[in-house]
DNA sequence: TTTATCGCAGACCATTTTAGTCTGTAATCA
DNA sequence: TGATTACAGACTAAAATGGTCTGCGATAAA
């Protein structure tokens, strides 16, 4: 509960890896799958879902492959999610799907689940794949802990 | 993925009515199952749950139920998840569960995604039950999005 | 123009997680 | 004593997830 898939985990290693290689470079599925012991099949699947999303650029061809289709640091891991997974919603109230729950007539608890469920996709947003493979210590979007209570945050943007 | 399972939710829709109850309030599984619409059979789990935890006190015969069994304020829903669930990780490497991830050798972005899982645990540690029945303007562990750009976060310990 | 290399698309299956059910036991008090 | 409550765990059903298989389409190099 509460945890990314696996896709998602490949899809945020192979932007990782695109975007340091970048600038119209390209990578393979099968090469990025071997580097990571990732099922190319299923690579290949978050791959396509990526470039659907129009988060990168397919080249179908002998040396094709993907390049990243937008700068990385306008890449954000709430982005990367939606696209290989769909809308993102921790209460079933609040996510795509509209299967009406049995306790939403007397729930009193919605509002403030949902506040909170902002203050996350918040977080997913202002951490883009630029930042994934930088030493925590250069992480804008992202701060540890204890830096929350005193200091304000700063929006990448 | 991302969501919180219908056990929590049940689990805080539960806490939430006894935490606005309280002082020494009884309340028992039926009761709440039928008002909120929940099988009883699995409200009455969650609740064992809960009471092992030391979260809410049980009192086992006629009339009894359950009772908090430390002030709402220091129920987070970090400690419900923790307590209904077990540990929390959004990603496969930072959980309980050690089954170790094939991609562990070459993954260059599990110390980014540990941050990001800092943060949205802080979050759920800092809002209590006590302010889940609470209108959002009165919410303090939980701010809008907007928010974060400008003004600190004050813990409210 | 052939052909190997790449992406595209979707059906399919296995495993795990989640949700819910069923049955029975133990404690307490009127 | 017996109604009422919690406690415990096996069990099943449904859904989400992870992975596999097969075939098609596009492109550029040979
Ligand atoms: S119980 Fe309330 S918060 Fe949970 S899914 Fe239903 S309506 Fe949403
Ligand atoms: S790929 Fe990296 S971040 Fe994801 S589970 Fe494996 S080790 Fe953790």
């Amino acid at each position: 509960m509460l945890k990314l898939t696996k896709k998602v985990d490949y899809a945020l290693l192979a932007l990782n890896l695109m975007a340091k290689a970048e600038e119209g470079g390209i990578s393979n599925v099968r090469d990025i799958a071997a580097l990571y012991s990732i099922p190319p099949e299923i690579l290949a699947k978050v791959m396509q879902k990526l470039s659907k999303s129009g988060l990168i650029q397919s080249h179908s061809a002998p040396k094709g492959g993907y390049s990243l289709k937008i700068p990385a640091e306008e890449i954000s891991v709430l982005k990367v999610l939606v696209a290989v997974e769909g809308p993102v919603g921790i209460v079933s109230c609040s996510d795509g799907t509209d299967k009406t729950c049995q306790q939403r007539g007397q729930c009193d608890i919605r509002s403030p689940l949902e506040k909170l469920q902002n203050n996350i996709l918040w977080f997913l947003e202002a951490l883009s794949i630029r930042e994934l493979g930088q030493e925590p210590a250069v992480l804008k979007g992202v701060t540890d802990g204890s830096s929350l209570f005193g200091q304000p945050l700063h929006h990448k943007g």
